[in-house]
DNA sequence: CGCCGAGTTGAACTGAATCAAGAAACGTGG
DNA sequence: CCACGTTTCTTGATTCAGTTCAACTCGGCG
């Protein structure tokens, strides 16, 4: 199943020589957990990085008592907390499963070493990273200046099935919007 | 001077061999261009990355009629039409220098090439996209649930200097706000 | 059956957008 | 060095999208 997996990684990101694999395999966990899970609690130091099988997961971070959502993980996507991971400060961030899923877990020293030896593995992993750069890039484009009504298309025409998945008030919070609001926008909607 | 720019980047950045300095500097332009030069026009094809030697740049783009500000970079940053460069497509986006500059041009095939020629340069340019992701992350950040003069406040900290660089107009573009309401914050600010 | 979390709906409120008009600052040419 | 037009910034009045707070509905589940 792991080399299932790796190979449609490789596809879709950049492909990997067997030697490259073969190191790489040693230091992976395959992880089977139940929604509502959490991968890194706030305030902990995490160095790992998490690739969604199959499944959902969230991460999210608190703002003035609220709980705010920042990004969501699919099949076949990536996720980390993200100042703990690249910036090797505590976490903001927690991670929780949205749903039961089945991951990969990667740990940051083991994906440094493994890029320092192999160019390969760098190339991979910039590609990974420039991949993470768009979809933020992306976001930004449309949390700035947009209606609520916007924001809402703008994430089904990336995510046109996330309702089946995700809550509408991770939802909203993603979108920088109350339940309240979406809830309306949704409402409207359907009534056209 | 060309050479002690390299230095510099490399310090900020990442190390790299003389080997594969030597072989990166035979594809890098020099330029020196004047506020309001247009670096990049919306809908043309671009593979151009800079690098700000010494003045300030900014990206925008047209959404609605309406001059949106994306990005800036001053000394010692890079800069890129995002869409235009990484998904190769007409870019979206205007560059433009907002003083009188020095830049660094750079061509993406070149630096392709060079990534996969050299492992120290594809870690480099991992590095230098690992840094626009987090500061991207950052923005995403502040424009989630934050009031006008909390976004100000925060790009005021990021960037200390940046009113002596960049007008009004273009500050309350980039963090989501008209120049009016930036300019009541402000007014705001010096009364207390 | 009753509880609980998730979603909906309503009414009042508010921060920021919009529209409009002036004031400052800035550069250019006489 | 001043007069000019242009661009940038400020201020005021009005409007509106979205928040807030509160009550209510719905579906699942012990």
């Amino acid at each position: 199943m792991l080399n299932e997996v790796i190979n449609k990684i490789t596809k879709e990101y950049s492909n990997l020589s067997n030697e490259t694999i073969n190191e790489w395999k040693k230091n992976i966990r395959v992880l089977e957990l139940k929604k509502g899970t959490q991968l890194v609690k706030e305030g902990n130091l995490t160095n790992k990085l998490y690739f969604i099988c199959e499944g959902s997961v969230k991460a999210h971070h608190l703002k003035n008592g609220k709980l705010i959502t920042d990004w969501f993980a699919f099949n076949n996507e990536f996720i980390c907390a993200i100042t703990g991971y690249f910036l090797k400060k505590p976490s903001e961030h927690y991670i929780e499963l949205t749903e039961n899923s089945i991951l990969l877990e990667f740990e940051r020293e083991k994906l440094t070493e493994l890029s320092s030896k192999y160019h390969d593995f760098e190339r991979f992993s910039r590609i990974i990273i420039t991949k993470i750069m768009l979809e933020l890039q992306y976001r930004v484009l449309y949390l700035q200046f947009s209606t609520a009504k916007e924001r809402y298309d703008f994430l089904l025409e990336q995510y046109p099935q996330i309702e089946l998945h995700i809550s509408l008030g991770d939802i909203a919070s993603y979108i920088g919007i109350t339940q309240e609001t979406l809830s309306r926008v949704r409402a409207k909607k359907k009534r056209i």
